[in-house]
DNA sequence: ACAAAAGTGTTCCCGCTACACCCATGA
DNA sequence: TCATGGGTGTAGCGGGAACACTTTTGT
């Protein structure tokens, strides 16, 4: 392998990756137990691998993989995340591309493709904690490795922005879920309260959502009426080309099943949800 | 050079480069050549290159260029921009990164990571096109090479989005600009006629508009007044690391000029202008 | 019957739209 | 003095915030 010179190896090309940010909704009342002061709402957690090698060594980092030239950088993200926490996805977007020398620290020039994923509520719950990897709540995560911490700190603002005119806030619940569940979702990635009637009140006006007819009950009262994601934007499916945002050229591999979901409105910014098999706005 | 087999150059990792978009407000009136119907308002141009090898050689293309890891992706992408229209973007953006496998068309995979550029209307004026470098309205692209034709869209719709919650605006037209004229910019990127007498109140009442107190006549009557971005906007300098979008990184070079410009809030997306040279929201 | 959660009504305010109007300037 | 563009006034609509209220259920 091994380069020529310095000033070649400056040229060079630097090395690519993977990595991704997944969050779940943590438990509703881990707080009990006094380490956090007293959390009104439910927090996000995101699982994250033990370095085992320099630099950064025995830090937290994000899960991460490689690049492969035959498979489409969403592919390989799922991979990644597959591969050291074995989770199903509800959502999967492109993040952001870091590139910065100074970011590898002592290791190799690194560009890393990120990607952030949300994972519901119940299959996190379902997951046991590793050696090398454990879920952390969002306001209490450790020493973490080269810039991943304002990586996080980006995923986190993405969501906060998007929760406003996507759907992302139902990938963090089952395909159905009460209002006050999604209520309860909003809380936590807004990180503050929000007026319940209201926000009751402007979820229904949407449209979006659907009376499954069911009740369910969430604490031992009144049961609540059970809600499906179920978005009217008639879907049109044009001028999309693979490797587009808004396109998700569907997985090969049949992993991620959760497959046949909404597709939403693009109303803001960028890139929609890739996991959505059907194009979109 | 060459890999081994045909498995292992599938693992391999994919190439690397950058690409940009830029983008500059056309002038007023090139519809009175009868090429476009009757085209109300201003209309958005951008440079391309000519494609001079293999796959879609003649075809235009994106102006690209290699990735370094010695330079950050913006520092290549400004670099790319910059060796082939030599050209000085008042505003520089990572878009996406695109990774299909096949998005190659025949040629090597390739992983482009997209930026897009906002370059003010006087220097794109001045520009000269050449054999291999051309102009293009939006409206009347030519037949584009790989998937850039939909990566353009996607630019385009960016700033759509983008010009609702940030400064995007002022950077396609010089440091001071009458109302109208930004007014003329809304229109051309929104594509539809907005009313002026509330568009001019909502940017008086935003409190970002400072008036420098000079007048300017645009067209043969009365003058308008001279407006300059101002953002009030404190300006939260605190966690940002390098690399991270909301954190510029300065170039290392000093190219780019242009650059004690407004900060904005980053009302509801992703990345931030990066030109800027201090920390924000 | 009481507590807790589900769900509804009502009022106020603010921002955006539409469109009418007045003012400054040069030909 | 008239045309053109700069700039202001105003009435109405609609959505969100605040918060009081009713209904359903389990204990």
């Amino acid at each position: 392998m091994g380069f020529g010179n310095v000033s070649e190896r400056r040229s060079a090309p630097p090395q690519v990756g993977v990595s991704v940010v997944i969050l779940a909704l943590g438990p509703r009342d881990a707080d009990d137990t006094g380490t956090t002061p007293n959390a009104a709402h439910s927090q996000l957690w995101m699982p994250l691998v033990k370095r085992v090698r320099q630099p950064f060594m025995g830090s937290w980092a994000l899960p991460g993989g490689h690049l492969r030239a035959d498979r489409s950088l969403e592919q390989s993200a799922f991979a990644a995340l597959e591969s050291t926490t074995a989770l199903h996805p509800r959502y999967l977007e492109q993040l952001y591309t870091f590139g910065d020398p100074d970011r590898s620290h002592g290791g190799l020039p690194m560009v890393s493709i990120v990607y952030w994923a949300l994972v519901e509520q119940s299959e996190a719950a379902a997951f046991e904690d590793g050696d090398n990897v454990r879920w952390f709540p969002e306001h209490d995560l450790p020493q973490l490795a080269f810039d991943h911490r304002a990586i996080i700190e980006y995923a986190l603002e993405r969501l906060r922005s998007k929760i406003e005119y996507s759907d992302v806030a139902t990938r963090l619940l089952g395909p159905t879920f009460t209002l006050r569940q999604l209520h309860d979702v909003y809380e936590a990635i807004a990180g503050q309260s929000i007026d319940l009637a209201n926000f009751r009140r402007k979820m229904l006006a949407s449209g979006d959502l659907e009376d499954t007819g069911e009740k369910r009950r969430e604490g031992r009262q009144r049961p609540a009426a059970v809600y499906r994601y179920v978005p009217k934007e008639p879907v049109n499916d044009t001028v999309q080309r693979s490797g587009i945002p808004g396109s998700p050229s569907a997985y090969s591999g049949n992993h991620t099943v959760a497959s046949l979901e909404p597709r939403h409105n693009a109303a803001h910014d960028d890139a929609l949800a890739p996991l959505t098999p059907s194009a979109q706005r």
